[in-house]
DNA sequence: GGCTTTCGCTACGAGTCGTAGCGTAATGGC
DNA sequence: GCCATTACGCTACGACTCGTAGCGAAAGCC
């Protein structure tokens, strides 16, 4: 991160601690406070900063969230289960697992909700956590393509908009399930979600 | 909804003229403002009524954007197309027409996001936005089941996970492409979704 | 007419926002 | 070792929003 900016090398630098800290922090209040009743100068006391310095970082209240949320999916990884059931139902149930955590919760909704009106925060939400999670979608989709388990789409754009229908029905379904109906994406729901992706409503039942 | 109280019915009523003005207020300012900028004492402003008038309806801004946004979806309805997968895409143009709406967008997320903290306002959303929306999937299923399109459950408890499923794929799908990744739900992507929830992503491309 | 509740209005303390200004601390260049 | 430069902690500030209290007037039911 600090490379991107070549110039303006010179002077004290900024403290990398300063920052985990007040990530860490924002995280912490998010689980205590919720989005709404969180407050940049808490932010700065819990993490031993002056609220200065973190205005001098972060543009706001977003940005912030969005960045401390950004950090929870450092963890979503997608090895080779086998088959393609076995790895959806694996990504699922890590991002689920993600989406378990209070702070996950209360902050990423929020975020997005505000990026609704807000096309950079758009921008960085897509940077820092949507392109990962659809980079792990679409590296599935290959692997399954080359076990032979999905077929090949000739047309490139019919390719990229199946890769981006895959990826909204799977991250739409556990945010839905777990934010909007309040349950918990478990094992058993993550194998009927599986069974019906892959096979469709009208496939007999098991 | 007078009616649900039966007791106090004497004095000075309230106004229902009010109600209508106080809600399309708060649309109109989640238009203009969106969530985070949006103040009680603006929208009192712009209903023409005293902020105090506000204060004595509802509990706080959660509250009142609930009310606001779950008009927007008393146009739901599921008239019989005549198949499932003609049900499915008409009702999901529906929604997405919907959320398409930058009321809906930038209200019904941030109010879901405030609901992962407050138990009452969960119980709010569920019973005036997310209950309708879940009877129609369940109607479209029992049409579909009639007609022979799906298999009948036979155990309740099945039928009931079954119905859940569905719904927060059908929902999840359609919120997770319009406000994450930020695309139209267009009637060629509706085409597509219903081909992968109905038949499944193994099935043979067209 | 009298009782009751709602209404509009004003005012208030409390809390948060984002910024400015200051002196100090930590680097790299010379 | 000194200096320019940048980051840091701290304090203070005006502006804004919050949610509530108190008041007199209005609008219904008996």
């Amino acid at each position: 991160m600090q490379s991107r900016t070549p110039a303006a090398r010179t002077g004290r630098p900024r403290s990398a601690a300063a920052d985990a800290a007040i990530l860490a922090a924002t995280r912490a209040a998010l689980v205590e406070l919720g989005w709404s009743k969180l407050t940049l100068g808490d932010v700065a006391t819990r993490a031993g900063v002056a609220k200065t310095t973190l205005y001098r970082r972060w543009a706001g209240k977003n940005e912030l969230v969005v960045d401390a949320v950004a950090e929870l999916f450092d963890e979503l990884e997608l090895p080779d289960r086998g088959s393609l059931a076995a790895d959806v139902e694996g990504v699922v149930l890590q991002f689920a697992a993600i989406l378990a955590r209070p702070e996950a919760k209360s902050g990423l909704m929020a975020v997005v909700a505000e990026s609704t009106r807000d096309a950079a925060l758009r921008a960085r939400i897509r940077g820092s956590i949507v392109e990962r999670q659809m980079r792990l979608v679409l590296e599935g989709r290959a692997r399954a393509q080359r076990r032979g388990e999905l077929a090949l789409e000739g047309d490139p754009a019919e390719a990229a908009r199946t890769g981006e229908l895959i990826f909204d029905m799977v991250a739409g379904a556990v945010v839905h399930r777990t934010l909007v109906s309040g349950n918990q994406a478990d094992e058993e729901w993550v194998r009927g979600f599986t069974r019906v992706l892959l096979l469709g409503l009208t496939a007999p039942s098991a």
